[in-house]
Order: structure tokens, then C-alpha cells, then sequence
DNA sequence: TAGGCCATCTGGTCCT
DNA sequence: AGGACCAGATGGCCTA
């Protein structure tokens, strides 16, 4: 894989210190969910050994893990209390069976469930309309159907193609945000396959090209010299550990008042539609594109203040609770980065770290 | 006909 | 206690 631990940065600037509790307290209960996201990530090219697969293969039929109870005071309490009971009374009575539900009961968990699954398969059907077709390109090893609209195929992408192909497009666009230089290079050769044989993906080039030129233009040589020199007179010093934005931070915010217009809500580029989706309220954030980011400690925990990969997914695409759809017209959707970020929700519900990052991976 | 995908039912587990 | 979530089981539909 191409794609390092460096993305992790961006999906937990706000998450991060939460994402390593939960890491924590959910520590050897996520079998079923990694099993499935390695099972997720076997489209890759580059997961082909016979030993993975048969690795996989096990993994994708084992059964959850029972989960520790949580570390409530309760739950301690009944821990403990199991405990000395083994202790004192080896022979421990079987779990007494839970009775069926009552047909009322059942009918409505049924109906529960229902209503569950057609929020998911709903959430599935957003997905499907945020994915563009190329990315199931010819090149790509999912079914060569595309999503509703944009192709003479009927089919439907299925639950499993469509995760990912998600997962496939958000990494394309990771990497056009990722090269800095303009050269839009995208070092994974397939992923440059797709993209030169859509007209979406190539739009979006273009876009990425537009923005790594407006940033390279806000950074004009005059006032970029002006501001190495007020820098270079600034002593060397190693990256601040603090909670409030460092001197180093509110300079960039010069930098960015060169790019941004401000309304009440949001920032915008001064140009159209090329806006990074920064919260104004969050003086941290407003950092431009390309600058060395300097660290919090929030908590006791270290976070790294988001960088532009901090913001590459809230870019291209818009999420509410429960949809992902590209932002149009404007490639910026000019909300608060938590809304954007597809993974906030997977974020705030329990995922772990190491599942968001399989997720993400 | 086998295999993939899906919807639904169901029981277990966790959480509020 | 009841709801949410999860995963196994099952059967229907479709395609190669």
C-alpha cells in the first residue's frame, strides 16, 4: 500500500485523543469489524499472497469476539463479584436462557430492524450517488457498472463495491490534495489509470491543479519574502506545545487572510469555489496549505494541528448524518471541517482507531 | 446449478 | 426494560 500511517493525522486532529480511548477501552474487540475491512481492502493489488488470502479467509468466517464488560463501577462491581463467586463456587450454574420475546416484542424489534437496515441501505444509496463512475474504471477489478445516472448501466454497485470504491476515490483524492508541487502525480499506478480514462476524475485534477495554483499565488514572491524575513528573525525553536495558536500560527493567518473571504459561517477563497473548508470559529485551523504545523497538548495527549491533508476530505465531499455526496459546484462546501470529515460519524460511534484507519487504508 | 447478493428474522449483547 | 447493534441462518432472486 501506498498509504502510510501519514493520513491518520487528518482524520483524528479532533478525534485523536478520543480515538486512542477507544482504542483502548474497545482494546481486542473489533475481530469482526478489522475482519471485515481486511476483507474490504483485499481489492488492493498489492494483497495477493496465498497466505493473506488464506489468512483472510479464516478471519472472514471467525465470530466476533465476546466483548469485556465495560469499566463502569457496576460492571466492576459485577466483575469482581464473578470473580470471588468462581473463587468460592467452582461449579458455576449455566447462564439461565432469556426467554423468547413475546410476539409483540419480536414483531416490533422486527420492525426495528427493518427501519435500521433501510437507514443503512439508504446511507448505501448516497454513497452510491457520491462515487463516480470512473472509479470503477476499467482498470478497477469491482463490477464495471457505474453509479445511477452516469452511465447506460442499470445495475446497482453493490453494498461491498461500493465501500470500495468510496474507499478507492477518497484515496485519489487524498492524493491530488497530497502533491504540493502542482504535478499532480499520484503514485498509485492504478489509481493514475482511472483517472485518465474519466472525464470526473480528470475534473477533479484540474480542480486539485486550480487550488495547488491559487495557493502557490497567495504565496507571492514580495510579501512571501517579506514574511521569511519577519521569520528568519524569529529564533529557531523546536515545534510549540501549547493550547493557544503560537506566534507562528497567527503569521499564517496572514496567510490565509490572503486567500479567504470571510462571511459569518464560513471562509472562502477570494476565488470562486476553491475554498478550503476551514471553521472560521477555530483559530487553530487557520493554517494555509503546505505549512509545518506546530503541536497542542490537549489533555496530556499530543495532536498535531491539521495541516492541508487535515483538510483534503472536506474538500470534495459533503456528509451530513447519514450521506456523502460531492459538493457542487464549488469544490468546497464551506462547512465546519467535523461535518465534512465522511469519518466523523464512524468517529463518534465507537469506531476505534485502528478501524477508522483500516477504514481509511 | 453454483455462487453472489440481498432482505428478513432471530437471539445475543451492550447501553441508556 | 427496552432500544440499538450485531452476526448467524434462511430463502428468494439473479447471473454465469
Amino acid at each position: 500500500m501506498h498509504h502510510t500511517l501519514k493520513p491518520l493525522g487528518h482524520l483524528s486532529f479532533h478525534q485523536m485523543p478520543i480515538m486512542a480511548a477507544l482504542a483502548d477501552a474497545n482494546n481486542n474487540s473489533n475481530s469482526s469489524i478489522s475482519s471485515l475491512t481486511s476483507s474490504l481492502s483485499s481489492s488492493s493489488p498489492s494483497s495477493g499472497s496465498d497466505e493473506a488470502m488464506a489468512k483472510k479467509d479464516s478471519e472472514k468466517y471467525s465470530l466476533r469476539q465476546r466483548q469485556t464488560r465495560r469499566s463502569t463501577p457496576a460492571a466492576k462491581a459485577s466483575v469482581a463479584a464473578t470473580v470471588s463467586e468462581k473463587k468460592t463456587v467452582p461449579k458455576e450454574k449455566p447462564k439461565q436462557k432469556a426467554p423468547p420475546l413475546s410476539k409483540y416484542r419480536r414483531k416490533t424489534a422486527n420492525a426495528r430492524e427493518r427501519t435500521r437496515m433501510r437507514e443503512i441501505n439508504s446511507a448505501f444509496e448516497n454513497l452510491r450517488q457520491a462515487v463516480p463512475v470512473a472509479v470503477a474504471g476499467p482498470s478497477g477489478n469491482q463490477s464495471p457498472v457505474g453509479s445511477p445516472g452516469q452511465s447506460g448501466a442499470n445495475e446497482k454497485l453493490t453494498k461491498i463495491t461500493t465501500l470500495r470504491l468510496a474507499m478507492k476515490y477518497i484515496r485519489i483524492l487524498s492524493d491530488i490534495l497530497n502533491n504540493e508541487d502542482g504535478s499532480l502525480m499520484i503514485d498509485n499506478n492504478n489509481d493514475v489509470d482511472m483517472v485518465n480514462h474519466n472525464d470526473i476524475e480528470r475534473e477533479v485534477m484540474l480542480k486539485g491543479a486550480l487550488l495547488n495554483e491559487t495557493i502557490f499565488k497567495a504565496k507571492s514572491p514580495s510579501k512571501a519574502s517579506t514574511r521569511k524575513s519577519s521569520r528568519n528573525s524569529k529564533p529557531n525553536k523546536p515545534p510549540s506545545l501549547n493550547l493557544v495558536p503560537s506566534l507562528d500560527a497567527k503569521d499564517d493567518l496572514l496567510d490565509l487572510g490572503m486567500m479567504l473571504d470571510s462571511d459569518n459561517d464560513s471562509l472562502h477563497l477570494s476565488e470562486p469555489c476553491l475554498s478550503p473548508p476551514l471553521p472560521s470559529t477555530t483559530s487553530l485551523h487557520k493554517q494555509p496549505f503546505g505549512t509545518t504545523s506546530c503541536n497542542s497538548i490537549v489533555g496530556g495527549t499530543v495532536v498535531t494541528p491539521p495541516s492541508h491533508a487535515d483538510l483534503e476530505f472536506g474538500l470534495f465531499l459533503e456528509s451530513d448524518a447519514d450521506s456523502l455526496q460531492l459538493s457542487e459546484p464549488c469544490l468546497s462546501p464551506l462547512s465546519h471541517l467535523d461535518s465534512l470529515n465522511p469519518f466523523n460519524d464512524l468517529l463518534h460511534t465507537g469506531f476505534n482507531e485502528q478501524t477508522a484507519l483500516e477504514l481509511y487504508l
